[in-house]
DNA sequence: AAATAAAATGTGACCGTTCACAAAAATAAT
DNA sequence: ATTATTTTTGTGAACGGTCACATTTTATTT
């Protein structure tokens, strides 16, 4: 941890080859007024004296830097995703990403990182929490000197943002589960505060009463497969007579599936669960899981686009979504044939049973 | 996106005050030699003019920060939980935590990232990064004027780091498949080029060796449930007499899973499974997942104190990690008793199909 | 009331760049 | 050879703060 060499600047360059330090700036911005043989001794210097520029002092001087700024929320999948993304075409489009995470989902805590990230002349910032939309327009209000580009916000809040389209893939689900026989759903939702979350219940709910389905139930989680899992109890316990769940989140539909197995309720022949996101892991659940697929690599790139296409026009872009039809959704079965598989269960479980004996002597 | 007002600086807020702006810096800095009315007006005048301090140009000229870096690695649910869990502690110790991205895991990507993290004056870096040894050591000299902290390196490499105690869980992990009468065994390892699956490896089959079971087969994977799920494949289609599969990560293992129950291979009765991280949803994997715990919320906790810690001694802080027993290990079967088991489970598939043609009617 | 000490405030230089312009050198035109 | 033009290089100020010191004001002591 010792500072033997002092850090070199600029003009430390400009006096090892012998010229004023403006030259040297010109070089490293390329500019094409300096002759061959400066350029060249100047160029000699910097990796002799292994020259790195300031950024701070660049940015301070310039009034602005290429960094672009992303504001996200902790944990969760999709969060992970949309960091990686985004960083691989921010790097493409020779920018830099500088991510900072939002504690908690409160208008202050985000308006907070916005100053931050305006202090240190950032003015171009990608927002990944999900806001409402009185909120998103404030804080777009309130920092009208920079560009800022929400993602997952409601399609008809007048920001600019690239957000899902929140009813095709909802309508397929629905239309799914209405082509398999299925009339009455229960529905884990996400949590209150989150607008994506009220938005995808919202719509839901309205595709599903035009369907002429029953919503027996609707219980809120967090997102986390735990309250996927108590969310699932809960319905299952309150209601024998649901059919298919419609989860808004994958991981809350993994935990579901996973209370459903601890009840020996069978998924799908039993009941029916789609989740949405389609995360990466979602194919590999037992049963697999049928869900709403969202193109996050195409929004990050459709969202780095648009923030350094300085006359980008038109405020919303809304991608289309679509079902993956997997494991876990299957027919709706009529009450006589489920007690006739009753009947087979019997038997299934006596001999898992004598099985059970063999293994545990 | 108008800049109708001109930037708001130090100097605005003391001419609003009728002091000079080394008053106003005094105040920002609330060093005590300052009376209370001047600094009640200047903190009027900073509320009125909504004046917030550049960060840029306090940086410059302090030659320092208060942001720590951290380099992470894209994609993977434990380096979500890192950013999070660093993120909360980095704001308690009132600093700011900055995030880049590692597009590849090569010393070169990190150097650049460190450079360009010193070049904003950010001189505490946290690396999470599975770099070797040499790559670790050389990074550390490069950089000796800036503190540098790994996280999941070799605990052996002599470098600042916060790592996990590779061999206690591992022994834990046979000590426990042995006791079930495990013998023939085959591995699904991370990629090569990362430490930590290499350390993984290097330890499962000390221990293996060690306490005389099989390794017949080890096959490696990139992380994901994907190649989880091929590797297992490819391991049941060449060995039919393993009982038992180590993973070398949780994601990995619930590929794994889903391999197996596609091949109609019960877990844990035909094959336990092992996996490694205890990420939050491998309780909810059917079966859950027996697993070896690393205690990331610990590790970010004591990264962050060391970093902050001008005088922290000792270079390695290792961790112990701890066995996980949930239900996809069990007692390894006889062939005898399995042989009564395959009787009564061409009962259960002899009767699962009578069931599936119900369904399908 | 004068001398002294302490507290509050102001001034100039600096951090490491870029920018607008001025000056010098090299090239082209008369 | 002289002037006009272009190219190359150098200078001073700025970006928005902090620091070390000088100066002024206020409080304390004799």
């Amino acid at each position: 941890m010792t500072d033997k060499t002092k850090k070199v600047t600029m003009h430390d360059v400009a006096k090892h080859a012998g010229v004023s330090y403006q030259t040297v700036s010109r070089v490293l911005n390329n500019s094409c007024n300096v002759s061959n043989q400066t350029r060249e001794k100047i160029e000699k210097a910097i990796t002799q004296l292994k020259y790195v520029p300031n950024v701070l002092a660049q940015q301070l001087s310039k009034q602005t830097s290429n960094y672009i700024g992303f504001i996200n929320v902790g944990y969760s999948l999709a969060s992970t995703v949309l960091s990686a993304e985004l960083n691989k075409y921010v790097l493409e489009a020779k920018y830099k990403l500088v991510i900072s995470i939002a504690n908690d989902l409160s208008l202050e805590c985000v308006d907070k990182l916005i100053l931050d990230f305006k202090s240190q002349c950032i003015d171009k910032i990608i927002i990944n929490v999900p806001l409402s939309n009185e909120d998103a327009i404030t804080l777009n209000q309130k920092h009208d000197d920079i560009r800022i580009l929400f993602l997952d916000v409601d399609p008809f809040c007048p920001v600019f943002n690239v957000t899902f389209n929140p009813s095709d893939g909802a309508v397929a689900t629905i239309k799914h589960l209405k082509d398999l026989g299925h009339k009455n759903v229960a529905l884990i939702a996400g949590p209150d505060i989150s607008i994506s979350a009220r938005i995808r219940n919202k719509v839901y709910l309205d595709v599903l009463a035009s369907n002429n389905l029953n919503v027996k139930t609707i219980v809120s989680g967090d997102w986390s497969c735990e309250s996927g899992f108590s969310a699932a109890m809960q319905i299952v316990y309150e209601h024998k007579d649901i059919t298919a769940i419609l989860v808004a989140n994958d991981q809350m539909a993994i935990g579901a599936i996973a209370a459903l197995n601890e009840r020996q309720i069978a998924v799908p022949q039993d009941i029916s669960v789609v989740g949405y996101d389609n995360t990466v892991d979602s194919a590999y659940s037992i049963p697999s899981l049928t869900t709403v697929n969202l193109n996050r690599p195409l929004q990050c790139k459709i969202a780095v686009d648009k923030i350094l296409d300085e006359n980008s026009s038109g405020m919303s872009t809304v991608l289309p979504t679509e079902l993956i039809i997997r494991k876990s959704s299957d027919k709706c079965l009529s009450s006589i044939k489920k007690d006739s598989i009753q009947t087979i269960d019997t038997i299934l479980e006596l001999s898992n049973n004598l099985k059970s004996m063999l293994l545990n002597k």
